[in-house]
DNA sequence: ATCGAATAGATGACACTGTCAACTATATTC
DNA sequence: GAATATAGTTGACAGTGTCATCTATTCGAT
């Protein structure tokens, strides 16, 4: 029975993660939570990027993803335009701001990741990952 | 760089770990969020159980505890009594109800944890906590 | 023994995350 | 052209995590 542990694991990791990169994101000055940077990421990789489609590819409510977009405007981070393919929806654009930050963000986003692999073998990553991709495929089958 | 992918996966294995328990205990009609069924497991595991010892052992703050704490006293899964040893706090201990529905949690989770791991090796099982707990000491180390 | 610091618990306040339902304007399909 | 679907918006709510402050009590140093 090593499945628990193997859970708690994974939390506590998550829990330390997230932690510190809120930590070294804040000594930084760059006040910023995580699902933001996670949709300005989005922003800045898509072409054509609506909020729509944000929400399909990190499957979260579009609600949700209407909300932070609209923070993330008021801050001046991202600019919406019309979309002349159709009316109902808008394309979402970084701004020169929202760039900056961005790049920011990521430098300490990779200081942390290298922090966190520090002496580990590439080789060890990628059976981390492969590991990941198969439990969590295991819990995918059975439903859609 | 491997490593945005490695916090990918374990953030996708997160949210499908945690999506599929609470489908499971959904459709078990056990209606819990997680920190209640970890605070239940925590009084059901500790001796001369408080809610100070609860939030130093999950590294939580001790004002969220107590929130749940009370909940779970107001849905009768937990009963609180004094402490001889100190009238400041008091120890906790699961009902017959709480007991009964943590056994019927416990069951639900061990299902979900049986069918992520099914198909891995023990072995790698124990590789995968290796890891997650190398990186996680990685990321502790420079602050306490 | 007592005074001050630390501790257990309780409470208010707030930010972030996630989900559901309903509404509008526009697009699509038949 | 009518029914249906979609993009975005908004309201409501539950859950999580954190900080500050208050009380009653305990502990430690003197």
């Amino acid at each position: 029975m090593t499945a628990p542990h193997l859970i708690e694991s994974m939390f506590r990791l998550m829990h330390s993660f997230k932690s510190r990169l809120a930590a070294e994101l804040e000594a930084e000055g760059l006040r910023i939570a995580p699902t933001h940077m996670k949709i300005l990421k989005m922003i800045a990789a898509m072409e054509e990027c609506t909020a729509q489609r944000i929400a399909q590819t990190i499957h979260r409510d579009k609600a949700q993803v209407n909300r932070v977009v609209q923070e993330l405007v008021a801050q001046e981070m991202i600019e919406r335009k019309p979309n002349p393919a159709d009316k109902r929806s808008q394309l979402l654009l970084l701004s020169d701001k929202g760039d900056a930050a961005l790049k920011s963000m990521n430098a300490v986003e990779n200081r942390v990741l290298c922090r966190m692999t520090h002496g580990v073998e590439m080789e060890n990553q990628k059976v981390f990952i492969a590991l990941a991709e198969q439990l969590r495929s295991n819990l995918l089958s059975g439903d859609e």
